[in-house]
DNA sequence: ACAGTCACTATCATTTTGCAAGTGACCCGA
DNA sequence: TCGGGTCACTTGCAAAATGATAGTGACTGT
C-alpha cells in the first residue's frame, strides 16, 4: 500500500494514519516539538539515512505537517516547522508516550513538564464532551448511511 | 531500522512506536475494537494481503497487544483479542481519529458513540493533572540524567 | 586556496510489502 | 463417500521501500 492513494474510506483513524503512518513522521515530529528543526539535527538524533530523512521531510511537508522555512540567506539554510495541523498532533504523541512508558517504560524516560506547576504531566484521553477518560464508558460504532 | 531492537532509547515515544509503529498494526486494532476479530474478517476488512496479515498478528501477539484464543474445536478456528495493553492503546486511537476527521475530514465518517448520552465523543487529550488540554499550557523536556 | 559545515542527491544492496496461488483441517449436502 | 465450500493460513516471487555509503553544491572562515 502506497500510504496515500484517494481512496479515501469513512474511517478517520485511516485518514489520519494516511499522513502519519510511519515511524520516522512520528518522530520527526517528535524532534521538531523539542527544538531540533534543522536537517542535520534530525539525521543525527534519529540516526536515519539521509535520503529517507529527505523523503520524509517531503512527505510530511506535502501532507501539510510542517513547513520548510529559509533561516538564512548567505549561505541558504532552511529549517523545519510544524505547521498548525502538525501541532494538533503533538498531543497524540504524548498519549503514545504515556502508553509507552506505562507498557514498555524500563529504565529512565524523558518526561514533558507543566512549566507552570513543575510536575510531569499524565496524558489522557478523554471525551470532551463529558470528561469522562475513553474507556471508562460504555461507546459503540456508527457508520455513515 | 528494524523496529524491535534492543537499544532502547530514552524516548517513551520511540518505546511506544517500537510496538504498534506500522499503518496496518493500528488498523488492525481498529478492527479488533470494532469486533472483527477473525482472520478472514480482518483481511476482507483491512483489504492486507494474507501473508501480511499473518506476520502482523504474530508481531502484535509477540508484542502483547493481542492474544489468541480457540473459538472452536472442531474445526480448530482461533481468533484474536485485545489484550489489557491492546485496550490501553484504543483511546490513542480515538484521538488519531478525531485528528484525521479535523484535517482531512472530507465526506461522511465513522464516529463513536457515548451509550449513555447518544452523542459523537469527542477525544481530547488532556493533562490528568490539571485537566487542562495539552497545547493550552507550556511544556518543557526532561531529559534523564 | 583550502578545509569545514550544512543540506542535501545518487547509487546500489538489503529488507519489507504485496499479489497470486496453494495447503490442510474440517463441515455439509448429494 | 465424493465433491464443493469455508477458514486460516503458507509459499514463491515480483515490486516497492528502506538503508548504507559516497558524492555534490553553496557557501564561510582562515
Amino acid at each position: 500500500m502506497t500510504g496515500d492513494e484517494n481512496n479515501l474510506g469513512s474511517c478517520p483513524v485511516d485518514r489520519g494514519l494516511m499522513r502519519v503512518g510511519d515511524r520516522w513522521s512520528i518522530l520527526i515530529l517528535r524532534d521538531l516539538d523539542r527544538g531540533l528543526t534543522r536537517y542535520e539535527q534530525l539525521r543525527t538524533s534519529l540516526g536515519i539515512a539521509p535520503n529517507i530523512l529527505s523523503r520524509r521531510l517531503a512527505t510530511l511537508t506535502e501532507a501539510g505537517l510542517i513547513a520548510k522555512r529559509r533561516y538564512s540567506q548567505r549561505p541558504p539554510r532552511d529549517e523545519y516547522l510544524l505547521t498548525e495541523a502538525g501541532r494538533d498532533f503533538l498531543p497524540i504523541l504524548a498519549a503514545i508516550g504515556a502508553w509507552g512508558r506505562k507498557h514498555n517504560g524500563a529504565g529512565a524516560l524523558t518526561r514533558q513538564i507543566d512549566v507552570e506547576t513543575g510536575a510531569a504531566i499524565r496524558p489522557v484521553v478523554v471525551d470532551a464532551n463529558t470528561g469522562a477518560p475513553l474507556g471508562s464508558r460504555p461507546l459503540k460504532f456508527e457508520y455513515p448511511e
